[in-house]
DNA sequence: GATGAATGAGTATTCATTCAT
DNA sequence: GATGAATGAATACTCATTCAT
């Protein structure tokens, strides 16, 4: 069983990888075998279909976020500082340059679509802490908490993941002060993230 | 050619209700000409391919919810109910009632991309004209307008287009909030919204 | 049109050739388009599916079987031999040598339900016909005569269309035998037709 | 060697159970080895291949079954009535419900056709040697008792085995008809089949 | 303007069987 | 006796697009 666990994580890591690069519905199932050298039959000895595939090539991609952003949660950092650090483990790693455009190719949406439901769900509930985290030492002031939470995320990811860089300083702004207002903070508070969206695009 | 636009004016309305109903990549050519009691090669007589029809098709929808919410623009209605309505009037009319579950459903997620840009593009400069507006008579009190005005566009969609009523009385009431305060306007302004979201999720 | 029918009956010959020679089963689309030298799109404009290619193929060959049993029906001959020779006109003509076997090995056993079943159907009115012909002449006597006739040609078919003439004189004497007793005929009626099956047999 | 036979036979009785299921065909090694909680090599250790592990089970059913006609054979019953015994002990055990419908289906012709072979072949020879008993005691009057045993079986499992009781009464009275013919035995004699074949049709 | 016959590249999935351990 | 990872051949069907008439 180990054997076979290492095994379908290469797979998963290979299709991983394809997926992303050419997109899922370019991909076929025999780009994935080819490339992994393995037999069709091993393939869906591993795999029950090319959708479960993806299904579980997107749970190990978030399951890795999560990890990230859990250990934010712990850190000695202030509470803005921890929110931006949990939203930004959620975007796509730096090391892995392709995706970021790859995801909003018109053939990706599909995938697209899943990881951002799959994201939210889990994010969301991070987030959350962090945020009564700021309530309860008077940074932040607000109520219905997963509900804001949520909000921003879909904002943050449907504004500034886009592709080429579609959002212009002024969307940032906005985006800021809309941060702010929402979880009743101090103007200003969430100014530095300013800085670490634009090291980002800089990437 | 008189003749031949309305011909083709048909054929658009056919390939419309088909994409909605099944989905875009559900609905064949074959589908379409069945339909319109058309040969193949006339149907490429009128379009160069198949995903330039979804363009059409898109082009033709969007077009008549602009007209729409143009009327609304010289409307005597106060400044707030004009955005609510401008809003409304984006969204798939009631008359079509299958659309709003069918946009969601993942065979349709292309068209819900192209749609969903479309509408941005054409909603964004009306909607910012009447903030304007709000600015100069003192109810709204902002800047960054048409950045601000497609931030609420992007959360309202994401938030409430979604398929099967997955938002909540909190979500409504966050949505307010933010609203508001994107917007610089007095607690309550926007509170009338509420009777509006329920009243269409109750069709 | 014209044009169109013409190419299926080619299509359907050649697809009927080749289900006889190496079975339903056995034969792939790829084989027909190949044989046909087609596209694949051009066998699916023809045929809905490889089945329904079945279904014709049988209708086929029993309808050119119906025509040459019915043109026996106001032949000139005595009724026991008119019965010899619609049964006759319903067995694989001896020009398709291949058939008599290849319709025995287990491959092809779908293909050759379906065909007696068809056979049956078609067979036993027009048999029913003649036996009543019979009746009325004197030549038999019975009631319940489509039961007769179909008990008659399910036996012939069972033991006589079996592969490797795995029948015996024996066999057909017990059949002329019975097929008398059932059609109420004077012992030796159907004499003759011992010398049909062997003549079949020699083929 | 025990053990050995003893899992072989669990092994078969979940494969007949499957194969008469969902047919031969339609089952899978991975149903049958999923089913019986053992690994694919096992499988392959006590079975060369599917196909004889149909083979096999095909012979167990029909062992059961020949064991129970040949107590027929000496039970103190007039000789007609052994006869409808016999038959009847080799038509699917009433418990076995499925069974009947499930040769029917087209997925399972292949088997059915087997089954049938196999009981042509051994139920004849018992068949025969009570029609000899009553020649002997007079009830019967008839030469080439194997091919008339031979004909009568076939005929009855063509008729009565099928499928939805697609047979008529007006078929029982043929069939009694023809048995007694092809028997030689008085008009009446084999009357009481009638009461048989209404009481399985009502089962 | 309109037809419809012809194309052919593209793809996921099944399954009996083997063999090193 | 038993395992289970690996194989790989085999196959029906879809569909946007073209082009001669």
């Amino acid at each position: 069983m180990r054997k076979g666990e290492k095994r379908k994580q290469e797979l998963l890591k290979i299709a991983y990888r394809l997926f992303i690069t050419r997109g899922y519905e370019n991909t076929s199932v025999d780009d994935i075998i080819e490339e992994a050298g393995i037999a069709k039959g091993t393939y869906y000895y591993y795999f029950e279909s090319k959708e479960q595939t993806l299904e579980e090539v997107i749970g190990m991609m978030i399951e890795a976020e999560t990890e990230a952003a859990k250990q934010v949660l712990s850190a000695p950092i202030p509470v803005p500082q921890k929110i931006a650090a949990i939203i930004s483990s959620f975007r796509p790693a730096p090391e892995e340059q392709s995706i970021e455009g790859a995801l909003m190719r018109p053939e990706n949406i599909l995938m697209h679509k899943k990881i951002k439901e799959k994201l939210y769900e889990t994010a969301v509930p991070i987030l959350a802490e962090v945020v009564r985290e700021g309530v309860k030492e008077g940074t932040f002031s607000c109520n219905n908490i997963p509900e804001r939470v949520r909000m921003l995320l879909i904002t943050s990811s449907e504004i500034f993941d886009e592709d080429e860089g579609s959002y212009t300083k002024r969307d940032i702004d906005v985006f800021i002060d809309m941060t702010e207002k929402l979880l009743g903070a101090e103007p200003g508070t969430m100014g530095f993230v300013r800085r670490l969206i634009r090291k980002q695009k800089k990437k």
